[in-house]
DNA sequence: TGGACATCGGGCAAATATCCCGTTAACCGC
DNA sequence: GCGGTTAACGGGATATTTGCCCGATGTCCA
């Protein structure tokens, strides 16, 4: 055991999630939160404030989301060590997030230890994948639908995400703080990739992959 | 101030977020976790078992949902006080938890004054609604929701169904045998009186009103 | 230091969307 | 049968987007 308390900095939307890493991690004696943030804006100025050893952040956030934080970050201090805490199960998330430089992805529905290990693991510049994302990413590796989707550069990713949340190209443009145009040609882009022919088709293919969360779609329990 | 303490039975299934409600809430001298649970089969067993005055929910859970939990519960005991607690800020899940027997619902993103607010509401058997999801259902009310598809003519109907398919405008001319010009004006015909304006939204739509067969478009089950 | 990539956006022709309009045909109540 | 109403169809005119190209810049890395 180290004698020094690795700093933390934690990023998430919701208020009750990071009271929760608080009490959680405090019992942790090595581990300290020195701070917090609730969107992107904020991880980044906090990130410079605060130096922290290891950043915890939540990647579903309105408006700019963790994936713009990360690179962000990385961007600034290419050292940074950003460990993921997610909603999602689904691998693709996973690997856009370490392709933008984070360093361990654990889902919110692990075990807490597994967030502990996690944060031990990144703050040595290990790895850390939960086991259920390892081994979808290892599952996936076999599918060739899914090669498509990997086939898109985080910032296209980003992009088609905001699209599906029916964003029009001026909206994300603001969001991003980059031309339309830009919005327009990478919009060209993700379809060719995905090889579809209409927003229609794309808005399809995006169920298949599980990028849309259906429960926010459906208005009635099934 | 009231000399008795309100018994809290809190139901979610991350660890994470069931720490950040019992150090939020022990800071209240009033309210007292007596129990927790993480899914809706426990959270039944531990409201019989416990007799709690009040149920914090959250409703989205794998499984057998949130919902189906509060029905239970509310079909045991009548006068079961529930309040859900959901990242959701989508009415119509507000809508149907309250129909299932909740007494308040308040998400995730509100401030947790709130929630403290909302337990005290529920425990006197008053109603309790956050902001946000309160404007989105005062909003949903005086619109239009439901009633637009039934605005479309029959061939409009038969127009978007084909679209949903992922033909174009000119396979769908050749199909119906009429001009493409023709599908080109209906789309859009179909487009406002949806009141959308992308594809994108015009899908989303489609799925919510369950137009689009999920199952047709979902291999994997959840 | 050179090469591979990612990001950003301009240019421009082709296509589509948007909103208007008129025509035709079917139905319905009286 | 006769006005009234509504659906279906599609042309015209213009605004906007799409599809595909291009070059500029920055970053990472061997």
């Amino acid at each position: 055991m180290s004698e020094k308390s690795i700093q933390i900095l934690l990023v998430d939307d919701h208020a009750i999630v990071r009271e929760g890493y608080r009490s959680l991690l405090q019992k942790q004696p090595n581990l300290t939160v020195i701070a917090d943030a609730r969107d992107a804006a904020e991880a980044y100025q906090n990130y410079k404030t605060f130096q922290p050893d290891v950043v915890i952040m939540d990647i579903s956030m309105p408006g700019q989301s963790g994936l713009e934080a990360i690179s962000r970050i990385r961007q600034y201090d290419g050292q940074a060590r950003i460990l993921v805490f997610s909603m999602h199960q689904n691998p693709s998330f996973a690997l856009q997030a370490i392709r933008a430089g984070a360093l361990g992805y654990v889902t919110k529905s692990s075990d807490p230890t597994l967030l502990i290990h996690g944060i031990y693991q990144v703050y040595e510049n290990k790895l850390s994948l939960s086991p259920d994302v390892a081994q979808a990413l290892a599952v996936e590796k076999l599918g060739q639908d899914k090669a498509r989707l990997d086939d898109l550069t985080v910032r296209e990713f980003e992009i088609l995400r905001l699209l599906l949340e029916a964003n029009n190209n001026q909206q994300i443009a603001d969001i991003l703080n980059i031309s339309p145009k830009t919005v327009s040609n990478s919009h060209y882009i993700i379809k060719r990739k995905l090889d579809v022919n209409s927003d229609i088709e794309l808005t399809r293919l995006a169920i298949r992959m599980k990028l849309l969360n259906l429960r926010d779609l459906i208005d009635e329990a099934e």
